[in-house]
DNA sequence: TTTCTTATTTATCAATCGATAAATTAAAAT
DNA sequence: ATTTTAATTTATCGATTGATAAATAAGAAA
């Protein structure tokens, strides 16, 4: 047997600039805390990383401070507007507007590290989660609801506003959506592999029911 | 001003039954550990019982011990056969035993404690998830898809196996149904307050989508 | 090469947390 | 009333955890 003393992983310590350590650091922390929760320690994270845990501290006053930046680049970053643009689009059908949406939120947000942060704030009683209720109630079920309205041949929502019904009625598609992940990625339970199948498949038969709903509130 | 020496809450010692005792710590355990989560510390527990701390070690060997026991207690305990009665009672129009069941469902299993801790389990890795979700399967989502043959008129599974898309499609009712109530109790977002209609509603609009599967699939 | 800046590590604290042992006392047994 | 049993509390341990201060060293500046 040779040399080494310890398990040293620890070839030669490496410098960064601030900017690109905290990016690091809160790229690190969005895996982490996805893995494992908020409750993670300081230690095991820093460990990933391959720093100190100190180090840590030196980028962000506290633990609470680095999970708000998470929360942040997660749920802040992640919202494209394109997305809005591409359900208003009346030249192309609503349902493959409804597939080519989920298609790209699927593969842009509702991914490992987004759901179960999203779940982790929401247990967590986080506002987070409200707040981007709030802003997929405007952004995004609104908006169908009123293409659906168009689908439907009904009054446009300056003259009939929508209903709960069906602002509900657009969360039924959204929640089939959203749960397949939940069962991937927090069950981690045996989904449908073909992702694009599922998606078409489940607006397919979510979309009429919402339609008949629309149909039947204005008349 | 007059005596109080502390904010004591210890006007007299009172000695339980052992049995008692137990049963009055898991349902401490259950509301405590829905409210913050298995992450939630032994002191606290042990003070919103009015117990102290070591008094737990006393009924349970060790922290995880207690917690299996709440997992059987919310999510084995809560299953009624009956429910699976309901389904196949083929007396009744298919969407109105879809609504019953649901309606009994809801009161009875998707509480404010089992949503959380059922959340909370999946999260930690806990496979009581994937182990109910078969149970679902099983007694709930392949009879649903066996009655949904029949009221289409398509062949018994027996001859023509019950495929993955016509699951898919019942998990779409179901997933309607239970994102209602994360949306309730994780994100404590405001949701219809009409919880009959609701469920009405929503098994309505997403049953004729799920029979256009059964009829799709088997043709 | 030498100096200087500061990113990073080492060492450590104080509070927290699960768990154990011994002392106390409520209530049943005698 | 006295004794006995065991449910409950008090006291405490050892490990963990977020956070801080001082020492170290990588890389730029001179």
């Amino acid at each position: 047997m040779a040399v080494s003393a310890k398990t040293s992983d620890d070839p030669k310590r490496q410098r960064f600039a601030p900017a690109e350590r905290e990016q690091l650091i809160i790229d690190g922390a969005i895996q982490f805390f996805a893995d494992v929760g908020f409750a993670g320690q300081t230690r095991e994270l820093a460990q990933r990383l391959g720093i100190t845990q100190p180090l840590l501290y030196r980028y962000f006053p506290t633990k609470q401070d680095l999970i708000e930046k998470v929360y942040d680049e997660v749920f802040i970053g992640r919202w494209k507007t394109a997305w809005e643009r591409l359900i208003d689009d009346r030249s192309i059908p609503l349902r493959d507007r409804l597939i080519g949406f989920y298609d790209a939120y699927a593969s842009e947000a509702l991914t490992y590290e987004w759901i179960r942060i999203y779940m982790f704030a929401g247990l967590a009683g986080e506002d987070i989660n409200r707040r981007y209720i709030e802003l997929l109630e405007s952004r995004l079920l609104i908006p169908i609801c009123t293409e659906m309205r168009a689908t439907a041949g009904a009054p446009d929502p300056d003259q009939v506003p929508i209903s709960d019904l069906e602002i509900e009625a657009a969360w039924n598609i959204h929640a089939a959506i959203f749960y397949y992940f939940v069962r991937k990625f927090i069950y981690r339970s045996p989904v449908e592999s073909d992702l694009a199948a599922y998606i078409s498949d489940t607006v397919d038969r979510t979309l009429d029911g919402a339609l008949a709903v629309t149909k039947q509130t204005v008349t």
